[in-house]
RNA sequence: GCGAUUGUAGUCUAGCCUGGUAGGACUUUGGCCUUCCAAGCCAAAAACCCGGGUUCAAAUCCCGGCGAUCGCACCA
């Protein structure tokens, strides 16, 4: 789906749309419609049940988005996310300025100060690349939103600029509490916050985003998987230094590419959820491998998860795998002067770290953009069923007292177990028509034919499918059960820890 | 952040160059009709991104801001 359609149909049909939009707008800020809201949820719960509800001691956390700094600092945010940047006087372009020099074969080493910065920028008589011009005083940018805490504003802290920070931060007390067991999983959903210099692409690059986060912690010498069912899985893969993707075998991966068994089998996990639960075609989703100076430094092994998606021109992120080792206990070990460190099976390691990571609004756009599908006469999003906003609209056939009275209570029944919808406005096509934009699987209809006593179809109503257009009748005794089969979803389906 | 393009009812758009009553389509609402897929008829509601300037007069021209798209840069 192109970038204009959706865009229009995200403003029309309630999914979502610039916050503060009349004011104007602010960049990077979008707000969801009640349409956004459930799917996003959806997304959420399905994305719950799959990897972590099927999991053996994995649990859902929640935390504070503001952090104080310390925790920021040792983790490497504070000045990591902070690049130096420099400014050209008279063309106004913005370099970084670590980045301009090393260009020039200027040595900078790592934790270069500004000011170390400045003085090496005016030895070097570097002048702008672009038109030749004088260069600014350096001044630093970083990524994070500062806060000031307390009535003197005196205590600095961070909107947190990723989730998995908050879940590091409780790693010690919930290994305690879960008495000792390794693997253990801590999942967050939530929100983060980052200063984007450019924010673009509606959902794709956000100031404030939620993130969807798995942080397995592991013994990285016990932890081995029995590659079993998903051995033979063929994902498709772009490996750091490869030329294009191949299509290749969990087992391949492992032997050919030296990818440690526990993480090739997430990588099948994550291709399942993708392809089978999320119905994204083979063809548009794959692992794309980073490396050099594209890993972020403490990723032992760092694939994004990508999606080929038309409204933002190819294959984007919308997710990540990253084997992050012990990198960020360490860091909290080393910031809190609190040893993280466990003692199992008579040794005393740093559990390692196994991220799966999801960016939720990007994968709500992905949803939307690839299940879109226009025809000439109709318009439907055609998501699996438990993604659905709705689960079903229920009409009256036409304006009829007894028609409506029992459409209502029909109404009335379902939604206190699912998210239906009543609809009397417009011919039932129109209401049909409005119901497949949005996604609803099932419409039901109440007819002449429920309300006559002599119909053999009394007490039933037609439920219409939306992809087939097709419409069967169903008893009324019968349609919370209909609709808790096909709304209803079970992930251990799927789940390789099942197959 | 730089450059180019751009901003008109809920949505898509005409009008802008050449200043003078803002037009259409779809949607929505009410009514008529209609026994299942955006039908038809009647009626109604609804817009010039914000601020300033030029002018007798600004959607239109100029300046600034904000937003968006694309390119560059950025995205540990």
């Amino acid at each position: 789906m192109n970038l204009d359609d959706l865009v229009a149909l995200a403003k029309s049909r309630g999914l979502f749309w610039p916050a503060a939009e009349i004011y104007g707008g602010s960049a990077g800020f979008y707000d969801y419609g009640h349409v956004g809201a459930l799917l996003k949820k959806r997304f959420e719960n399905v994305w719950t049940s799959y990897f972590v509800d099927q999991g053996d001691n994995y649990y859902i956390l929640d935390a504070a988005h503001i952090l104080p700094e310390k925790p920021l600092i040792a983790s490497g945010h504070a000045a990591l996310f902070n690049d130096i940047l420099i400014q050209c006087t008279k063309c106004k372009t913005y370099f970084r300025a670590d980045v301009l020099l090393s260009e020039l074969g200027v040595k900078v080493s790592e934790g270069a100060t500004a000011a170390q910065i400045d003085e090496l920028i005016e030895k070097e008589h570097v002048k702008c690349p672009k038109c030749k011009g004088a260069m600014a005083k350096t001044k630093p940018f970083n990524m994070m939103f500062d806060v000031y805490l307390g009535p003197e504003r005196s205590e600095k802290g961070y909107l947190r600029p990723e989730t998995a920070q908050s879940v590091y931060l409780n790693f010690f007390r919930e290994f305690n509490i879960l008495r000792k067991k390794l693997p253990m999983g801590l999942a967050l959903i939530g929100k983060a916050y980052r200063n984007e210099i450019s924010p673009r692409q509606g959902l794709y690059r956000m100031r404030e985003l939620t993130q969807a986060e798995l942080q397995i912690f592991f013994d990285p010498e016990t932890w081995d998987f029995d590659l079993g069912k998903v051995s033979d899985r063929k994902l498709n893969v772009f490996f750091y230094e490869a030329k294009d993707a191949q299509r290749i075998t969990v087992k391949e991966i492992v032997e050919r590419h030296k990818v440690p068994k526990f993480y090739a089998y997430h990588m099948a996990l994550i291709d399942i959820f993708y392809t089978d639960i999320l119905k994204i075609p083979e063809s548009k989703f794959r692992f794309f491998e980073k490396g050099g100076d594209s890993k972020a430094f403490y990723n032992k092994l760092h694939m994004d998860i990508e999606v080929d998606v038309e409204s933002w021109g190819g294959f984007k992120e919308v997710g990540g795998l990253h084997y992050r080792t012990d990198y960020d206990l360490k860091s909290h070990s080393k910031g809190s002067n609190q040893d993280l460190s466990v003692n199992m099976n008579g040794r005393k390691f740093m559990p390692n770290v196994l991220e799966l990571s999801f960016g939720v609004d990007r994968n709500v756009w992905m949803l939307v953009d690839l299940h879109f599908e226009k025809s000439e006469d109709r318009t439907v999003l055609k998501l699996p069923a438990y993604l659905a906003p709705f689960s079903a609209g229920v009409f009256p056939l036409q304006h009829d007292e007894n028609i409506e009275r029992v459409a209502q209570s029909i109404h009335k029944r379902l939604r206190t177990e699912f998210k239906v919808e009543y609809d009397d406005a417009g011919s039932i096509g129109r209401r049909y028509a409005r119901m497949d934009e949005i996604g609803t699987p099932f419409c039901i209809t109440v007819d002449f034919d429920t309300v006559e006593k002599s119909s053999p179809n009394h007490e039933t109503v037609t439920v219409r499918f939306r992809d087939e257009k097709k419409q069967e009748r169903v008893k009324i005794s019968d349609l919370n059960q209909f609709l808790y089969g096909h709304v209803h979803h079970d992930s251990s389906k799927s789940h390789p820890s099942f197959m």
